[in-house]
DNA sequence: CTATAATTTCGACAGATTTCGAATCAAGGA
DNA sequence: TCCTTGATTCGAAATCTGTCGAAATTATAG
C-alpha cells in the first residue's frame, strides 16, 4: 500500500479499481444496498450498549422472522456485524472497522471542504 | 446548528434511519454494489481531466456495448455520475457531492460542527 | 424429560437484475 | 445524400434476491 498518488479526492476516484478489488467491494456495498439491512445496520448500532437482539430488530418491521433471520445473515457474512448467543437471545453488534472501510472509499482524504 | 446527538459513530450507527432515508439511500447505494459500476465509476474518476469517454470505458471490459451502457445509465438515474456529449462521443464525470453523501454516511464524524 | 420460546434453516415462488443481440439515434465524412 | 462509427434503447433469457410458511435447532422453565 502506501500510495498517496495525488490526494485529490475520494479513493474510488483516485485510482481505477482492480477487478478483484471491485468484486470484494461490492459483496460488502451489496449487504448495505437494501433498506432493510440498511435499517438493520442503523438499529443495531445506535441501540444502547451498542448491541440489539434479534427480538428488538424483528419488532420493528412487517417482515416475518425468517426474512430478518436471512438479512442478518447477509450482513455478517459480509463481515458488517457480528452476533453472540446469551441465554435465550442473540445479540447483534456493529464491526466498526468494516463500516469504516465502507466510508474511506468514498471520502476525500484531505477534507476540510468549506467551513 | 443543532442535533448533535452522541458523536460516538458514524451517523448511520448513530441514530435508526426513518424508513424513507433508508429507501433512498438504498437507490444510492445499489448504484454502487456491483463489481462493474463500481469499476466504471472508478475509471471516471481517475481518468485524466475527471471525465472519461465511453469509448475507453467499453475496452476496458469484456462486456458488450449495450451492457456498459446499461450500467452508465444506472449510475447516472442515481446522480453518481453526469454525462454529456462532445461531437461524436460521451463524457462521464464524477458528482462528488452525491459521492461525498455515500461516505459521510460510513465515516465517523472527527470534526465538530462550528466549534 | 417434556413443554415453550427465540432463531435459524429449508423449500418455494414472484419480482428484480444482468446480460445479450438487434434495432435505432446522432454526428461526421465520402 | 449515403455510409460509417459511437452510443443508446428495446426485447428477451438466465440468474439472483426478498419474502414467506413449515420444520429444525438451541436454550430455559417446570
Amino acid at each position: 500500500m502506501t500510495a498517496v498518488t495525488s490526494q485529490c479526492c475520494a479513493p474510488i476516484a483516485r485510482e481505477p479499481l482492480s477487478e478483484s478489488d471491485a468484486a470484494e467491494l461490492a459483496v460488502m456495498l451489496k449487504a448495505v444496498a437494501d433498506p432493510v439491512r440498511l435499517r438493520l445496520l442503523s438499529m443495531i448500532g445506535s441501540h444502547a450498549g451498542g448491541e440489539a437482539c434479534v427480538c428488538d430488530l424483528t419488532d420493528a418491521f412487517d417482515l416475518t422472522a425468517p426474512t430478518i433471520s436471512h438479512h442478518l445473515k447477509v450482513l455478517r457474512t459480509a463481515g458488517l456485524i457480528d452476533g453472540e448467543r446469551r441465554g435465550t437471545w442473540v445479540y447483534y453488534r456493529i464491526l466498526p472497522e468494516a463500516v469504516n472501510k465502507l466510508g474511506t472509499l468514498f471520502t476525500p482524504l484531505s477534507e476540510s471542504v468549506s467551513a
